[in-house]
Parts: structure tokens; sequence; C-alpha cells
RNA sequence: GGAGAGGUGGCCGAGAGGCCGAAGGCACUCGCCUGCUAAGCGAGUAGGGGGCUAAAACUCCCUCGUGGGUUCGAAUCCCACCCUCUCCGCCA
């Protein structure tokens, strides 16, 4: 959520920013609602003052034996009481319709995040090794997983559907490997915390993270409950501190989680059919900081570093995008993508996706700090990444690590969260 | 799922239609005092929104779990929901 003053005071700079996301918000009708608040405020506010003066004034009278007056009075009064609650109906009715305009605004572009409507315009930050040179072709993971008896897609919509995944024997355990990996980096070398959060998260969470109202298509909402499953850890981390103010002496606090996630996937149905690129559910590890405004551009820098640190300890070739402005999430104010080698497709994947959301998140969730010596509390800047996503992981080191004769060989730092075992074959 | 108890400021806790944004305590901040420390004395310390401001000061409105209702007036009465605790049932 934007600053209403902000968007006020800065009302073209705000229109410039809208048309880089390549989104149409009627900024205008925002004004005049704005408008229309503050008068509808101000009238109300003028007549609950009378109402509680004379209110009071009727007690006064009362106790004073002096109940011919009061009983005047109070006849008055029930009148404008009447009035007072007509006034405070409108008042809510705008100022609903003022919030739900609001919410519905995306997060402004950083300044430094560059100008297109698509991801034409993402510019490549930085990339770390090169795509392998096979001496033979290659197989995708689906076929990978297949032959060596690891993945076994077939069984899995049997069970659930298109996009579900069943792992088995190694397969499996290199999944909870890589969980465990991850974890452990972050959490022991990166100095995260640890926490497991519950996978289903209320309306109020998915408003504070900026899902809802706008994208209730994409997730999955539990029958009978106000409950929706979790499309990433970001929601159940992040308002960890809702409606809380922190002290800048904590500040930042830095959390790492394993979440399996859920997944519409809506509006994607061509793409990504084959394998385990794009599934309804799919574990990751996230990572979620909260920081001051002041430092939460360096904290993007080291979050992003965080994360790249997995592919380069797994010795996957990988590249760092800096998205631009049509190709970023409706929170983010920057984000970089990290993207890893996938052979099959002889392209780079996302794999990961850090952003600063400013205080964009903060807003909408309540999450505020108290400056050090005192003063009134600020929103703070929330910001998350994935620390990777695993099961792309897992595509990526089955097709990057395969040998000729179909058998995948495990990252160094990766075997001993598999018990040793050095290689997967058949 | 059934029965009961309860949700009040940073924390504990009183208040049971008007004198209550709220006693008292703890904690914290500032000042005084005591050679340091402890104790003592005095003052202060919630959040949001509006008006006025360059900004404050100031002032008004809202907030006692949330939302509705009754009333001239609600922390206090009524209804619904949420959450916590105890007991019973069921369950990993």
């Amino acid at each position: 959520m934007l600053d209403p003053k902000f968007i006020k005071e800065n009302i073209d700079y705000v229109k410039r920013k809208m048309k880089e996301r390549g989104v149409t918000i009627d900024l205008e009708s925002f004004l005049t609602l704005e408008e229309e608040r503050k008068r509808i405020i101000r009238e109300v506010e003028e007549l609950e003052r009378l109402r509680n003066t004379g209110s009071k004034k009727v007690g006064e009278l009362k106790r004073q034996g002096k109940n011919a007056e009061a009983e005047k009075l109070h006849m008055e009064l029930k009148l404008s009481s009447e009035k007072v609650k007509e006034l405070e109906d409108k008042r809510t009715e705008i100022e609903n319709e003022f919030r739900d305009l609001l919410l519905r605004i995306p997060n402004v572009p950083h300044p430094s995040v560059p100008f297109e409507k698509n991801s034409s315009g993402n510019v490549e930050i930085k990339r770390s090794g090169s795509p392998r040179e096979f001496d033979f072709e290659p197989k995708d993971h689906v076929e990978i997983g297949k032959k060596l008896d690891i993945l076994d897609l077939d069984r899995a919509s049997k069970i659930t559907g298109a996009r579900f995944a069943l792992y088995k024997g190694l397969g499996a355990r290199l999944e909870r490997a890589l969980i465990n990996f991850m974890l452990d980096l972050h959490v022991n070398e990166h100095g995260y915390e640890e926490v497991l959060p519950p996978f289903m998260a209320n309306r109020d969470s998915f408003i504070g993270t900026g899902n809802l109202p706008k994208f209730e298509e994409d997730l999955f909402k539990v029958d009978g409950t106000d409950f929706y499953l979790i499309p990433t850890g970001e929601v159940p981390i992040t308002n960890i501190h809702r409606d809380e103010i922190i002290d800048e002496e904590e500040l930042p606090k830095n959390y790492a989680a394993y979440t399996p996630c859920f997944r519409k996937e809506a509006g994607s149905y061509g793409k990504d059919v084959r394998g385990i690129i794009r599934q309804h559910q799919f574990n990751k590890v996230e990572l979620v900081k909260f920081a001051t405004p002041e430092n939460s551009y360096a904290e993007l820098e080291s979050l992003t570093k965080d994360a790249t640190r997995v592919l380069e300890l797994l010795e996957l070739p990988h590249r760092i995008m800096l998205l631009s402005t049509g190709d970023m999430g409706f929170s983010s104010a920057k984000t970089y993508d990290i993207e890893v080698w996938i052979p099959s497709e002889n392209t780079y994947r996302e794999i990961s996706s850090c952003s600063n959301f400013e205080d964009f998140q903060a807003r909408r969730a309540n999450i505020r700090y108290r400056p050090k010596g005192g003063g009134k509390p600020r929103f703070l800047h929330t910001l998350n990444g994935s620390g990777l996503a695993v099961g792309r992981t897992v595509v990526a080191l089955l097709e990057n690590c395969q040998e000729r004769d179909g058998s995948v060989i495990i990252p160094k730092a990766l075997v001993p969260y598999m018990r040793g075992v050095e290689r997967i074959h058949s």
C-alpha cells in the first residue's frame, strides 16, 4: 500500500511509475475520494464533538438533580445522535472504498529499476559458471527421473492430478537433503533464524503481503474456512510481525523457513506442462528480512547473495537478473531474479526471486519499528527471496549433473546430506 | 465437537452505564538526592486519524479482542464472531 499523502503530493510521479509498470490506475478518482473522505471526517467529528459535550452535560445536570433541564437536553441530543449514526455509516462506506482502491495500487518501482513493459528489459547483473558442454545427448529431468526410478509423475497424477509429483527413493532423499542443506546454510552461516510456520494463512495475512484482494484466483482456498494454502513462505513469515512495533535495536530481523507452496497456476495452462518446473505444490526455503528504510537496499544485496550462495555451493551455472518495471511483482519496489541453467531447455530459468518491498507490505500489515532514542513509530521495510525453490533445484541438479550412463553425480556439498551417496544410478 | 472461565496501556491488574483513555503496581525516561551501587523523592511515558502548522506546540475524533446493537451517553448492557485457558470427548 502506498502512502496516500505521498500519492497526493507526487501525483505525476506516481502516474508515470504506474504507466512504466504497464498498469492503469484511476488516480483522479483516487484524489476525489481522498477529498471526499477528509470532508466527511471533518463533518462527522464536528457532530460527534457536539454530541459528546452534550452528553456529558446531561450527566452533570442529573447529578445536580436538575432533571427537567437534563430531560430537555436529552431530547435534543436524541435527534443529533441519529444524524451522527447516518454520517458514520457514510464515513465507513467511503473509507472502505478508499482502502479498497488503495489496496489495488501496486508498488512504485525504485529509480534504479530499468523501464520496460515486459521481461525484455531485464538486465543481467552477474553470471557465474558456464553451461556444460555435453559430449552426449543430455536428457531432461523427466527422463532421468524415470530411468533412475526417483520421480514418478504418472502415479502422482493418479493420486491427485496434473502438476503434482511423487518422489521416490533417492529422489525423495534428494529433495529432503536440499531442504536441510539450504536451511543449515542460511541458519548457521548466514545468520537467519529458523522458523516453521503454518502452511495456511487467513485473509488478513494475505492482504498484508499483497496477495489479496487482487490475486485470489492464484490461491487454493480451504473450503468452509477463511484460510488459504500459502503460495510461498513469504505470507506466513512476513505476517509474524503484523500489527507489531519492533525496537530498532532488533533490526534487521532475518528468518529462514522451509514450506511447501501451493499455487493454482491459473492462466499458465499451456506453459511448462512437462516435468516439475511448474507444479501446484512445490517445496521452497524462504528468506525474509525486516529492515530499517535506511538499510533495506543493502539488505536486498545481501539477501540476493545469500540465496545465490546455494547455487555456488551446488556448482550450478546461474545468473542474476535485475527485473524491469513491467516484469516485477505487484508489491515489489525492486527485484532480482536468480536464474539457473536448464540444459534441456537450453536456457536459464528462475529459481529465486529476491525483492525489496520497502514499506508497501509493512503499511498493509501494519509492521513498524520504534527508532532508537524513541519517537514516533515508522513503517519498516520488508524483503524476501527464495533460498531456493527446491523442485527446480532438483531439476537443475539432475540435468546439469547427469552422466552418459544416465547416472547423476551429487555435488560435494550435498553428499553429507545424502548420507554419503555420491552418485544416483539405476 | 461439548461444558466452563477469560481477553483492559510495554507488562501485571482495578473498573461493572456519565466524574474513565482508564486507579494502583512493575518496567522505562528525565530531574533531585545519597561519595559508587541499592533505596528514596518529583515529573513524564499507548496507537491511529482530522484541523492548524514550515515543523511542532495546540486542539478535536476514534481505539479497553473484532464487528454489530441498545442508549442522550458503553471498557461497563445485548448479539455474533475470533483468540486464550481449564475440564470432557475424539484424534496424530
